[in-house]
DNA sequence: CGGAATCTTGAGGCCCGTCAATAACGGTGG
DNA sequence: CCACCGTTATTGACGGGCCTCAAGATTCCG
């Protein structure tokens, strides 16, 4: 394979990407023939439920939403993959479909590799077997987190929570809400409507500043972590 | 070290469990040195949040349950460890404390293994590290799909699904369930009181007979699935 | 057999989901 | 720049599922 035009974004996104780092110059090379990129415009699905599900995507600018579909068509937020994020770990193994949706939320470019590629690669390039696992422990510890917040707590606890989050990722005074308040439902296990009331009622108790509709601003992030 | 007398626990315990597949008779062999054997009886803590975790938990016979406690002191069952299955690959690489309890529900033996001679092991031993990354995707899948059912789906349509799962793992047309109905509570996010009047409630619609208080049998599977 | 833990059953209330109608927003084209 | 229209957000009224509290029944286990 000669030098084609892409060869350099994807060796871009293999030096972007975590699971990818502390491989040697020679298994970055080998990663970066494997790949391929693909560019969505916002709202595109990069994939559906259903799809097969035969490799692995990783997020090398951009952010994409994950999702599933329950049985009686309700959606629930299951993530938001970030530049450097990845997913289909589930199906790398088991030649099987996709049980999510992925979807851009803005305009974002993702490499994929191959189950089988992938496999063979951690093989012979160790590092990246650990990082894998050092990736997926994350994963699951905050899986494990979001399922224990949904159950024991109430919905303005976790919303307060979402909220500090958000703000702390961006660390601005004001900041701006990444998700629709749609989204943000699902993501907590609640509905638009809900979150709007709660979002008033947090403004009312003084907690945070309502500056637009999705612009916000933490007056007291103490109280707003005590919320039961 | 020359053979002691638990060298023949610890390679039974290397054999039994999944993750250990596939390895060569040197690495499993390695293995067996590497691992340390402890028992527990029924009720007895494994680990306990808080404390150090620096190694792998693999049940390598027997049942543990292991559970968060939330902020207001709420319990969450996260999952229960059946023989060959493990808990610990959150904490791997971040040299941390453990965020959740393990808690013996039978007498039950397990192995454990330092998280430092586990990554020296996965990097020798790539056929480990796959296993191990293919574990932790089914554990994520599952994760996801507790999430989604918690918040999409009524209490009783998730014990309906939890029965089905229990009476399917055991092949019985009579099975007895393995936890007490506080804990079938805090895994399915709701209350025993909940669960008790549910199980009336299908006993009642003819889904299922009540055998003795925790022995049940399934009568009309087809119509559990489609409870919503 | 006895005491403790677990389970059941009831009554009451609240959180939050649902439905619906109005308002605000945001992107598009004239 | 503004008028327009689809999408998204807000607000209200209402009802129901489930949690809480409490008391009584049952089971478990020494």
């Amino acid at each position: 394979m000669g030098k084609l035009a892409h060869d350099h974004t994807a060796e871009d996104c293999v030096e972007l990407v975590p699971i990818f780092k502390n491989l040697s110059q020679t298994d970055i090379e080998t990663v970066a023939t494997l790949v391929t990129h693909h560019h969505y415009k916002s709202g595109e699905y990069i994939f559906s439920a259903g799809d097969t599900a035969d490799s692995l995507t990783i997020v090398a600018h951009g952010q994409a939403k994950v999702f599933q579909m329950a049985a009686n068509g309700k959606e629930q937020m299951l993530r938001i993959l970030q530049t450097g994020d990845f997913d289909g770990e589930a199906t790398l193994f088991a030649n099987s479909e996709h049980g999510s949706f992925a979807q851009a939320l803005m305009d974002t470019s993702v490499c994929q590799i191959s189950q089988k590629d992938f496999q063979t690669l951690m093989q012979t390039a160790p590092e990246l077997a650990v990082n894998m696992v050092n990736a997926l422990g994350r994963r699951i510890v905050q899986l494990e987190q979001q399922t224990t917040e949904v159950t024991t707590s109430s919905v303005e606890s976790r919303l307060a929570n979402y909220l500090l989050e958000t703000s702390a990722g961006l660390n601005e005074e004001v900041f701006t809400l990444p998700l629709k308040k749609k989204d943000i439902a699902t993501y907590l296990g609640t509905t638009p409507e809900t979150i709007s009331r709660k979002l008033t009622s947090l403004t009312e108790q003084g907690l945070i500043q309502k500056i637009t509709n999705n612009k916000f601003k933490i007056l007291d992030a103490d109280r707003l972590m005590m919320i039961d």
